[in-house]
DNA sequence: GTAATCCTTGACGCGCGCGTCAAGGCAAGA
DNA sequence: TCTTGCCTTGACGCGCGCGTCAAGGATTAC
């Protein structure tokens, strides 16, 4: 199939697909009059993008298990480079988390603060 | 005092300073010679921000407490759209929070299922 | 034949908060 | 006077994932 029908059946866009080939994730033969020919493991693959992305991973983070499915892997996770990218990913998820709870308590010290301030004016 | 005292001050550089004016934040009188010059106040404003950057804040969001202090009170939260910027950044915060949790959570189902097929296939 | 719809590559735009030159003016010390 | 070190404005760079023209070739439908 042409990229045309690549996006439409994936739900994406020409250059969204255009893009992961230029970062060396989605390769595609090319007919004779220079157009890309993609098969259905092509599909796969930009699913496989397209639910990481989901998650939260970068283009970049999606890269190994690309190359596991490649590398004719059943599924996109069942390599090692895979499973360290999930714990890795795991990691800074958790991170992003405590620095948003000790966001979210800071702007609520500041938000009591402020209220309590102002019933103080009101007091007077 | 003039801008590279007020960057050092402030602990951030002249380029921020510059920026913050271009954005509208930090107005500074003008020396003859065209030099900026700020005051003790501005020092306060620029602290203000640097405090609301560090909790997850735009600069934009910080308007309201720029201008609050601007108008004379004497803290920046002492203004009614300074209260109701922290309700809005508290909810936006939970926003992030919820996605954060749901996708950490989606990486979590994704890396018990491949690890539990990693030992459906050492057990063959 | 021709119009519409595909495809190709290339390049700029965006949001955000500055960093980092660049080219020049102003002030103060030796 | 010369150097040094401040200051001025202006403009490009960055990271990320594409969107959005642009200019042209290929294919398909009529």
């Amino acid at each position: 199939m042409r990229i045309g029908d690549l996006a439409q059946r994936a739900g994406t866009t020409t250059r969204a697909l255009r893009f992961y080939e230029s970062q060396g994730l989605l390769m595609a033969q090319r007919a004779p009059n220079g157009y890309r020919e993609y098969d259905e493991d092509d599909l796969r693959l930009v699913t496989e993008v397209q639910t990481l992305q989901g998650i939260g991973f970068s283009l970049d983070d999606t890269r190994p298990f690309v190359d596991c499915l490649r590398s004719g892997h059943e599924s996109g996770d069942s390599c090692a480079d895979s499973i360290e990218t999930y714990r890795r990913k795991l990691a800074e998820v958790d991170g992003y988390l405590d620095r948003l709870t000790a966001i979210r308590a800071g702007i609520q010290a500041k938000l009591h603060d402020a209220q309590a301030r102002q019933r103080q004016e009101e007091r007077r």
